[in-house]
This record gives structure tokens, sequence and C-alpha cells, in this order.
DNA sequence: CGGGATCCTTCTTGATACTG
DNA sequence: CAGTATCAAGAAGGATCCCG
């Protein structure tokens, strides 16, 4: 796991590692994927029908974010060479894990969205962390 | 960030849900917010400590996602009229709380970072994922 | 049906310079 | 020290049209 190393003199609590917790909270962050995952934790589902499941994702986001998703070996894809064509998409094992972690994530914003939004409700009004800070303190 | 309004059809596997799901997720994405918060999960930090930890972040940056994360109640700024300035930030309950499912996040990339990257380097020979999209079933 | 290729707009980030 | 202000570059996202 990524504790952080202590913090002491010149500190540098996040040494290399860094490198590919980001990387991979990039691909996270990529505002389309978590709700992909979630949607395909469901099971195999068409083009159409993760782009039917999720509201307001544009097509070339989900080509893409499917692509990513696929290259990073988190989903497979599966074409069939049928009339209408047909393509699946489907968790690999990897991306299975990763439901955890993300449902994790999930449960948090479920359970803390509210209290989130009435903190930044109060902040609009105080003016806390925006424009002028103030001195909230003062040294003896 | 343009919030989608509905789009059309039927089925929908994430409600209204997704709104505040990607509201919390984009505040994790920022970039910087996942480092921040695992650093001020030592404790209290002054503004520098907290630049001098996390290698590469920008001032502007810092102090940003900083504003952003006393907005919404996950840490609290303190400033001290001294001298020479000097200001703390910590973790507020609500951002303590936080920690567990970023370290949940932060645990499954180090637990899968190199399988991710073994899967694209491997994309990257066979052509999965980018260009043309090879016909990998056929129906019957 | 499932994309590919483009164009364009917005958001994000970094580098710089200045201030209390 | 701890920011604020501004500018410019680049990435992300969306809309549209086209193809097999």
């Amino acid at each position: 796991m990524a504790t952080p190393r202590k913090i002491s003199g010149p500190c540098q609590a996040w040494p290399k590692d860094s490198a590919y917790i980001r990387e991979v909270l990039d691909r996270i962050g990529e505002k389309w994927t978590v709700l992909i995952i979630s949607t395909l934790s469901a099971g195999s589902l068409r083009y159409s029908d993760v782009q039917a499941s999720i509201p307001g994702i544009s097509q070339r986001m989900l080509t893409q974010t499917l692509k990513h998703l696929e290259r990073d070996g988190l989903i497979t894809r599966t074409a069939y060479a049928e009339v209408p064509p047909r393509v699946e998409y489907e968790l690999t094992d990897l991306g299975r894990s990763l439901i955890d972690a993300v449902t994790a994530m999930a449960g948090w914003a479920a359970a803390h969205h509210t209290e989130i939004a009435n903190n930044r409700a109060a902040s609009e009004l105080t003016g806390v962390g925006r424009g002028k800070a103030a001195i909230s303190a003062t040294a003896d």
C-alpha cells in the first residue's frame, strides 16, 4: 500500500510512488470510466446498451474510454460478424477487481455528498475557500 | 463540465445518482486531491510542507486544490498572524473518512499497476484498443 | 449497429511575476 | 511564507458527418 513515508526534514511524502498512483487515478478520473465499469459490472453488454445506460455520454467518449479500458485489460471487446454488427463488452477479472474500490468510492460519495454539499453552500456564504483569506488565529 | 441533460431512450442503469457520484469523483480526480489528502493524513502541515511533500505540484494548483478541499469541508485552514506568515492545513473528520476509500484505490493501483502496464504494452504490439478493430468472433 | 475522422470549444494545468 | 493575478499551452470533451 502506498502509505506516505515519514514526514520530516526536507520531507517528501510521495517519492516516486505517486507516478503509478496518478497514472491509475488518471484513468479512473477519466469522467466516464467509473460509470462504464459500474455499468459493465452487470455483465456483458453491447455498445448501444452501454451508451443507453449512461445518459450524457457522447459516442466519441464512449468509444475512447472503452478502448482505453480494453488496452489496460479491464474489459474485453468481442465483435460478431453478423448482419447488423454486434459488439459485446465485458469486464475481465482485472476489471472486476476494481469494482470493489470503485464501489467504496461511490459508497463514500453516497454517504457524504449531502454533507459536502452543505459545506460548500456554507462556504459560499462565509467566503471560506474563496477570495481573501481571513486570519483565523493569532500567535499569542 | 456541462452536466448533460437526459438524452432519450429507456435503458438507464445510472439514474440521477451519477450526478453526485460524478461530482465527488471529479474532485477526487482533480489530479492532486488524492496526493494532498494522503499527505495530510499524517497530520497538520503548513503550506510549504505540503508543497515540499508533493513533487511536481505548482503553487497555483496547490492553492486551488486546498481551497476546493476546504470548501468541501475536507480540510481546515488555520492562519497565524505571525511575523513570517504561517498557515496550517489539517484534515477534518470528513476528510479523514475519505482516507479509507482513497487508500483502497491506491491499494488497487499498487496491486495491479504492473499488470496494467503489461496489458498496455501487449496492446501496443497486437494493436488492441487502437486503430482498426478486428473481428474476433463470428456468428456461427 | 458501431464506430472513425474532424473540427471546435472549454477546462485544466503550468510557468511567471507580483504582493501582504 | 503564503499566497494572488495573469497568460498561454495542451488536454479533455462535445458535435457532426461519414463509412463498412
